[in-house]
RNA sequence: GGGUCAGUGCCCGAGUGGCCAAUGGGAUCUGGCUGUAAACCAGACGGCUUAGCCUACGGGGGUUCAAAUCCCUCCUGGCCCA
């Protein structure tokens, strides 16, 4: 497959720094770098857009290197944030960087098996932690003038603010990337920066860098940053949550929901995206959304998808399945297997009898649960009809017994559409 | 170091002695409509033992019957000067 041809139809080019860049790239014989922040042990849905871009290449015989920011972490990039970051400890960055790596070898192939194109990961704590102040300013420093970094959309944007000012820190952390991209190029060969549209900056002074320090050629591609129609920051579900690819932080069956849930407008690029789909498949796709869009037949190939790519079909197919109990039937009617499948991963907690019986008032009830944070929150859940109890709603009045438990022991409790908790009677 | 302006609820931002748990917008949440979307409409949005009480307007102290609002001081930030 043409790279630039897929590429194109998927979407996924903003910029580029050339586009002879793309030759190469199907030729596969590139080696290439897209930089991430380290700021957990675990990645989440936004990490895995880039992570996709690195696995197409890859496929195409090119070699991918993911680049954990362990040391760019340590200073924190301006770009386009109101104000500067928390700065993490040398020791979170690399517990955090340790909990990545195996989350990403799931969707990059780092054995000596890929050949040429076997995938590295490395971590510029290692150069950036190490060179010299002033061996830093004489390499690095002297290429540049203050003027053009100013000049930086992502500076200037902070410059113009009259309530917070730029740290001198912030403001170096354009250099410490175009280092990033120097030394990936002198010890790795690596000639092509990837990155969101937001890093264009950042790339094209790193490309500026290899080739005023060697006099070699390198490349940048940005892609569009993913946005909701509300122009909000795609990756966090209900609640701002993120969502993370590690299953004990975010339940396949979520991340499932969260993408089923996907916007239509959003659904298409997702999955052009974030699957590996044929171009026909996705073109019929297309088609089927506009012809029928209330059957989201492109949500649930793109759940079904990614579930699967994270956390295996096996789990992807327990995800469709809750789904569809969930929200399709009473769950009254699921004999009780498959109704503790459904209910699986849902938080749960586990109450004594002869509590239940006594009636549990229920304002209790949701504060217990988790579902409101107070008492107040709980009223109000209630007053506005918005709590559930195996998907009948609450009387806020009524005390809760036994007689609504299903099988005689299981309470669903459910807050607005979708949270929901698990009572067991013990 | 000097001058000056600012710091209000999740965010932005009104409020310059009582009518302030604090206008407005955004975010969020719930309900309605739908397709478990989007958009739109309605409501909620500090806490509690809820017709009442408590805690809150950067921190501390003070004036006053009464302070987010006045005074002192400290902290933090912007801008200008040195």
């Amino acid at each position: 497959m043409n790279v630039k041809d897929d590429w194109r139809f998927r979407g996924l080019i903003h910029m580029t720094t050339d586009d002879e860049v793309f030759d190469r790239l199907s030729a596969g014989t590139v080696t290439l770098y897209v930089g991430f922040d380290p700021t957990a042990s675990s990645l989440h849905l936004g990490h895995l857009f880039p992570l996709c871009n690195l696995r197409r290449l890859q496929i195409a015989g090119n070699a991918p290197i993911a680049l954990a920011g362990g040391g760019t972490g340590l200073i924190g990039d301006p770009s386009y944030r109101d104000v500067e970051r928390p700065l993490l400890t040398r020791e979170e960055l690399d517990a955090n960087v340790a909990g990545i790596r195996e989350q990403m070898s799931r969707f990059l192939d780092f054995t000596p098996g890929a050949g040429k194109a076997q995938a590295k990961l490395l971590n510029n704590a290692d150069w950036l932690t190490t060179i010299g102040l002033t061996d830093f300013l004489r390499d690095v420093g002297k290429y540049f003038t203050v003027n053009q970094m100013i000049a930086k959309e992502s500076v200037k944007s902070r410059l113009d603010r009259e309530d917070v000012g730029l740290s001198f820190t912030e403001f170096s952390y354009m250099l410490l990337q175009a280092y990033d991209f120097l030394r990936l190029h002198l010890d790795h060969g690596c000639t092509l920066q990837l990155g969101g549209s937001d890093q264009w900056g950042n790339i094209t002074i790193g490309t500026e860098l290899v080739r005023k320090a060697t006099g070699h050629a390198a490349a940048g591609l940005t892609s569009p940053l993913l946005l909701r129609a509300d122009g909000s920051k795609f990756g966090k579900s209900e609640g701002g949550e993120q969502v993370w690819l590690d299953a004990a932080r975010t339940s396949p069956f979520a991340m499932y929901q969260f993408l089923l849930k996907s916007e239509d407008a959003n659904a298409l690029a997702l999955l052009r995206f974030f699957t590996f789909l044929d171009h026909e498949v996705i073109s019929e796709l297309d088609a089927a959304t506009n012809a029928a869009p209330q059957e989201r037949r492109a949500q649930r190939a793109l759940a079904n998808a990614v579930v699967a790519m994270v956390h295996g079909e096996g789990a992807a197919t327990k995800a469709e399945r809750a789904s569809d109990a969930l929200f399709s039937e009473s769950i009254g009617l699921l004999d009780e297997s498959t109704f503790l499948e459904v209910v699986a991963d849902a938080p749960s907690s586990t109450w004594s009898r002869e509590e239940m019986a006594r009636g549990v008032d229920p304002i209790e009830l949701l504060v217990k649960c988790g579902l409101a944070s107070s008492k107040a929150e709980a009223r109000r859940f209630l007053d506005q009809g918005g709590a559930y109890v195996n998907n009948v709603r609450l009387d806020p009045v009524a005390p809760v017994n036994l007689e609504s438990a299903l099988y005689g022991r299981y309470l669903v409790v459910r807050r607005g559409r979708h949270q929901l908790h698990l009572v067991v009677v013990a």
